[in-house]
DNA sequence: TAATGAAACTAACGGTTATTAGTCTATTTC
DNA sequence: GAAATAGACTAATAACCGTTAGTTTCATTA
């Protein structure tokens, strides 16, 4: 692992905790293991690392929600929709590296338009879009009701990215958080689905 | 108005701008109109306005969701319900004191677990309770399908919770988002309301 | 072996920050 | 009218910030 990408692990570390503002040069290179000025030997600046950050933000979306392939085998019943929704959600909610990029990105959404439309993506579009192919693709196979697939991916999501969200803010609640979920998509599926 | 009203009101502005660490004391001042000195004879430093702030936003929400009063009477028809949510939804979107309480909130939830308790309670609780008495209501007069009026609550609330952050992070979307809550609600009714 | 270049270091800079001490002024209170 | 108080001011300070300049170290290459 090269200097340059510690830098950036150790900087969204400190950003999803303290902000960017709340984190200083020199707290950077002591989590690294070097003097502050040394970062100037791979990057431009402190706002420099920043924009190396949001370009990783953006390509890890593209490389998340870009393409189909992400989405795997359609679920062929009502039990396995469920469970890989439950898997992909605890996947999310647990792993420290997405979860630091998405305090990051909480944290920052205001800096500026970028900020904004990617936050959005990751928060909103991005798992709203793949769930509407999934439903779609399970609606055409007759497993859902007909009706609008992107409507309805709204309807599951948008309590999951709520919960989630209170997770990252209230490490306690992530299990009762995670009761809550799938309490919620079981409810979906039993309203949505076909028998 | 007082001074120490007056600086709130300023600070509020600038926090959910820039954040607390993106503002100065001497920027609060000159917003004010003193100089950064004389906040002192007001709140003992940087971080008591912070405090002051914090207990404004919890005031707030025991005024907004603490009691039935807010609900007020009971919508009759699903229009009507749908009138109604429509309009709140509208006024928490475009008034500008609940917009920068809101910025400011999802500014600093990380800072301590007591803001991150209440920007769960503005975000999610207050707004999930209020309509699962609401539904609970409309429940017993048979203008909802028996179900779980919590979850329904949810249902319906978090995509507008969504989107609603979504305008506050691109405000130049805050008509489509209105838009695509309308539709969202809508759906809803007519699969969780009788006819 | 000599030269090159990357990447670390020390030292220091100018600017900003939050805060304190002490002073002046005007309004209210006795 | 005198005293007291609130609230503004100026001046100053110590700490910290991001950044630059210049130097050293060391592995690679010609």
């Amino acid at each position: 692992m090269t200097t340059r990408d510690r830098i950036l692990d150790e900087t969204l570390t400190l950003f999803a905790e303290n902000g960017y503002d709340g984190t200083s040069v020199e707290q950077i290179a002591e989590k690294v293991g070097i003097k502050a000025p040394s970062l100037y030997n791979h990057f431009k600046g402190k706002e420099d690392i920043l924009n190396a950050l949001i370009d990783m933000a953006e390509a890890r979306y593209e490389e998340s929600f870009g393409s189909d392939k992400h989405i795997g085998r359609l679920p062929e019943s009502k039990e396995e929709f469920i469970r890989s929704a439950i898997e992909r959600v605890s996947f999310t909610v647990y792993d420290p590296m997405i979860r630091k990029m998405r305090k990051f990105l909480v944290r920052e959404q205001f800096r500026n338009e970028r900020f904004a439309a990617i936050t959005t993506k990751h928060q909103m579009d991005g798992v709203r879009d793949m769930y509407a192919r999934i439903i779609n693709g399970m609606m055409s196979k007759g497993l859902f009701k007909e009706d609008d697939p992107e409507l309805l991916a709204t309807e599951v999501t948008a309590p999951v990215a709520l919960w989630v969200s209170k997770a990252d803010r209230q490490p306690d609640c992530a299990q009762e958080s995670m009761e809550c979920i799938e309490r919620h998509i079981r409810h979906f599926c039993d309203v949505y689905m076909t028998e």
